[in-house]
DNA sequence: TATGAATGAGGATTCATTCAT
DNA sequence: TATGAATGAATCCTCATTCAT
């Protein structure tokens, strides 16, 4: 142990600072723990698994979390917020456009992240984390809901929308693209999955004279 | 339980022959197994759990299925069949209608199994399990599609109708709608649902043609 | 279960004693579990293996036995009485025919019955059992050490002859000698072995003797 | 225990290295297993009797053994070795002295291990096993062999020796005497056995001009 | 603070034995 | 008397968590 400090004269950091070295242990074992929830599911992760592949010993994981599910928390925290986009502005520009960009940068996120693979397998079991999951559902659908709100009430819409089903819909499309790009072996489609809903969203004509507002709006 | 021996009146059988017995006590286990993983999920339900709930011994559980996993395939394949929907004519009636019947038929049935709620917490790690799901969700989607096809055939959707996402989309809002109904906490609109799909699908004069001749072969 | 017995009229014999049955059944269960024991072991049968193994059911068994090691005890005594050989008359003929034939003899037997094999397993955690066994091999000691007594007696074997030990040696060939010859892959040379005996036992020149005698008196 | 340390005076270690630690557990699991083997049969012993026996956990035992039986293979591949005695040279000196010197070694090791006792009871079961002990006992059979056979090349053994049966014969008393021992309370006899087995190598004539030139040399 | 050996509760599974039919 | 399904105690083994170093 005190070898591996011999060569260490004057002038040399004797260490890096302590807090940052615990910081980047704990982010090691986050990623770790991420990446093994995602390869091999939550369950079947150890917290010696997790600590082996964050290459640190079992006790020193339990020195940063009390448990397993607590890092899994920790990830969800973490990234959450990352994945709040932005309220949509149907005015804004071709609409189209804007929502393939928001899919695939929600996507992508999402993507980046990976944990919600795991929850489906916890939720039943864990209230605290079904409740922290719904309320992210439910803030995102709000988001979504405003959205369209706005764009209804500007008379943009189908004048019988339902906010709340296709604020819903466009959630579960979002929330299940990656699963399907997998399964399709496609890239995604995220222009067409945006035509979809523009389509759910917007009736023909007025989408016809967004498009064109907005390329003339581009000159 | 006590319905199920109704139409017995004198002379009944003073014990129901073995097999039926021991078909019933397999019954059970399925859906003691069945309604725990749904309950607590699958991990978190041991084997021991599942028999006690369906009131019988440990080793009876072993008696009738080889382990846990072996329960859940057995389940799957028992009710995987019913959840295959008939391939909707569009042509047929009120499309609304067509749809709204069919979302709550098909969601009835997902309903009463309930066991793709703890499929998420297997299907990373049991690839065969996987096999078995991604066939069946395939051959829903072939299903519907096939539905879309002639429909677009006919000339009756959208021309630039894209049938894959509109098949996937629809998936997607089938298999969710419980969990929505759920979340929502209102009985499910379904009507609702059918709405959003057909504006997917047919453009609004064809939508009006159809539900006008549909009334008027009603007469 | 009835239609077995309908081809039975008048005269036939309407079963066999129910004793007589009774008899065999606890003969096909001593049988089976015999024969299961040499092949997997006293601890690796079950006794759901020797019933189904007999062609009855479970429960049956313990109508015959109270347990696996009341049939293992059955087994013993059922078998023990044949396996002692008569105290051999060492003057009676040529020693080494005399000694080949009674050693094919009991490694015959010992081979038809075959539970040797599964003694050792058994005899550490079971007193009883051992003291039988016990018993059984003082007993045989004795016969063979009373043999040589009267040999001594008489003058024809080693002055300084250790009877105890002699005697130990010949029954430790015996018993093992199914072993060897398994392993030699050869039939058993008892024979030879014979001869090995004969030497622990007689000075050459009574050999001789002994032999010349016999083939005279052959005449 | 305590003599272990007994070198160690002032400025002990605090405490003993960790892989010794280890070791020692190691060690302790090995004689803890050893020993309820020989009291209980292998059958009746389970890892976790064998883990508080040796004063650890049941987990504990699973580190250092992936199971039972491997901690017998261990076992056995500890002690194998010193279960292999020289090749006797019969020339060498008193060959009833050198024997009882050899059986009481060869004894002593044995009764060191006990694992024999155990063996019967695994053989039938465990094919790998039975190798490993068939190549051991073939492996001393060969040793005893050659040494007859150059005994036999000098012309001091009987003539018609047959080779394989003593040498097989000798292992037979070898391997049975602790019981023997045991069974009939008396410490054994080395030198009787000894005695028989020089009788059943040695003719008479020879065995004195061995015994009287080795004492000769011995002046 | 880091380590990883040790712990032991708890899950999966087997099987001797009972008992309703 | 025969059956074999049912029982549940007892085994094997894993893994979350602790703790001495």
């Amino acid at each position: 142990m005190s070898e591996r400090d011999e060569g260490q004269l004057v002038g040399t950091f004797p260490s890096i600072p302590k807090q940052i070295r615990a910081q980047q242990k704990r982010l090691a074992l986050l990623e770790s723990g991420r990446s093994l929830f995602i390869k091999k599911g939550y369950e079947q992760t150890t917290a010696k698994d997790i600590a082996s592949y964050a290459g640190v010993a079992t006790g020193t994981f339990y020195r940063y979390f009390s448990d397993k599910r607590q890092l899994l928390l920790a990830l969800l925290e973490d990234k959450m917020e990352k994945l709040m986009p932005p309220v949509p502005n149907w005015m804004h520009r071709n609409p189209e456009q804007l929502l393939a960009s928001l899919l695939e940068n929600y996507n992508n996120s999402l993507e980046a992240i990976g944990i919600h693979r795991v929850l489906p397998e916890l939720l039943p079991k864990d209230p605290e984390l079904s409740e922290v999951m719904l309320e992210a559902r439910k803030s995102l659908h709000a988001r979504i809901y405003k959205g369209l709100q706005s764009a209804k009430d500007e008379g943009l819409t189908w004048k019988d929308l339902d906010l709340d089903i296709v604020a819903w819909t466009i959630i579960l499309m979002v929330e299940n693209s990656p699963e399907k790009a997998e399964q399709s072996g496609s890239p995604l489609e995220y222009d067409e999955m945006a035509k979809v809903i523009c389509r759910l969203v917007f009736p023909p004509q007025i989408m016809e004279k967004l498009c064109v507002s907005k390329a003339e709006s581009k000159r």
